[in-house]
DNA sequence: AATGGAAACAACCGCCTTGAG
DNA sequence: TCTCAAGGCGGTTGTTTCCAT
């Protein structure tokens, strides 16, 4: 397929985004959804491809992104899931709230990767260097998928010496609006608990899924941001938002934690029930039909209740 | 203060899958 | 059944930031 095909109609911008651009998609989005996305960048009068803003909303704009540094029990529950599912980060990036597929897999190839590998494990085949080494001699031509490969624990490994409580604000945020309802929720990366993991670090930590059943969040435009006019409602941006706080789940209806929620009803106690529900294809459509559904739903609900901001 | 290498991050490329016509 | 557009994903590259010297 090469470039794609809404990349070649005209010149189109490449490289990194400017804040304006964020802010034209941002505020598209929120208001419209995205719809198809090759469409996007022309009704938000943007000169990228539908591609690139997909990516960008994903990876970037998206308010329930967590970012920040990843934990240890998040470092821990990547390199057991790689170990089950090999290089399948869009199938990591859905047990971990928050984060996307390309921010694990630049984590694993900047950083865990080479954890891994100056502890003499081969990150690969998640198995002691000299044992993997051997391993690829007699199994080089096996045809042996990822999945099938690894059972090793990774009982000793403890990772991070010195994890930064260090979540910064949220791009949501730099457009003029303020998640502040429940922090834990939302963004703050301390209070994430992933599920408990057979890891000796987890071992020792009060492991379980915080989320709660119901999730204040709410959404305060703070609104320095004067160019968030749009469809003239400027009047509802002006209006003061403390004056009502706004619940999210009343709006959306949990839907930014449909991640989390699908979370609580499968629990991961151990990455194999994950890689249960992945292996078979019909919870793998599902997860990702699932996944996919949510970004959409997302994007329309918010757009909804941002009129109410 | 300058600089060079490493690490981290952001974005693009190209392939595959899917669904509509 | 075939074709094509669009979305999704993983690999890779380019850019920026950090840090030691």
């Amino acid at each position: 397929m090469g470039r794609h095909s809404c990349c070649h109609k005209q010149k189109l911008r490449k490289g990194l985004w400017s804040p304006e651009e964020d802010e034209k998609l941002a505020r598209f989005i929120m208001m419209h959804g995205h719809g198809c996305w090759s469409s996007v960048p022309k009704l938000a009068g943007l000169q990228r491809c539908g591609k690139s803003c997909r990516l960008r909303w994903i990876n970037y704009l998206r308010p329930d992104l967590k970012r920040g540094t990843f934990s240890e029990e998040e470092e821990n529950l990547i390199i057991e899931l790689h170990a089950s599912l090999g290089n399948r980060w869009s199938q990591i990036a859905a047990q971990l709230p928050g984060r996307t597929d390309n921010e694990i897999k630049n984590l694993w190839n900047s950083s865990i990767k080479k954890k891994l590998m100056q502890q003499g494990i081969d990150p690969n085949t998640h198995k002691p260097l000299l044992q993997a080494m051997n391993r690829d001699e007699t199994l080089r031509d096996d045809g042996q998928t990822p999945t099938e490969r690894s059972t090793f624990t990774i009982d000793t490994l403890s990772l991070r010496t010195n994890p930064k409580p260090d979540n910064p604000p949220s791009l949501f945020s730099k457009f003029g609006f303020s998640l502040d309802s429940n922090p834990s929720v939302w963004f703050d990366a301390s209070n994430f608990s992933p599920p408990s993991l057979k890891t000796a670090s987890s071992s020792s930590s009060t492991s379980s899924s915080s989320m709660p059943s119901e999730l204040g969040l709410n959404l305060k435009p703070s609104f320095g941001i004067s160019t968030w006019g749009i469809a003239g409602d400027s009047q509802a941006q002006t209006q003061p938002c403390d004056a009502e706080e706004v619940k999210w789940s009343d709006y959306l209806n949990l839907p930014f934690l449909v991640t989390s929620t699908a979370q609580e009803r499968q629990p991961l106690g151990a990455a194999e029930n994950i890689l249960r529900n992945v292996s078979s294809d019909e919870a793998k459509s599902t997860t990702m039909e699932a996944r996919s559904d949510v970004y959409c739903k997302d994007t329309v609900r918010l757009a909804t209740s941002f009129g109410k901001f």
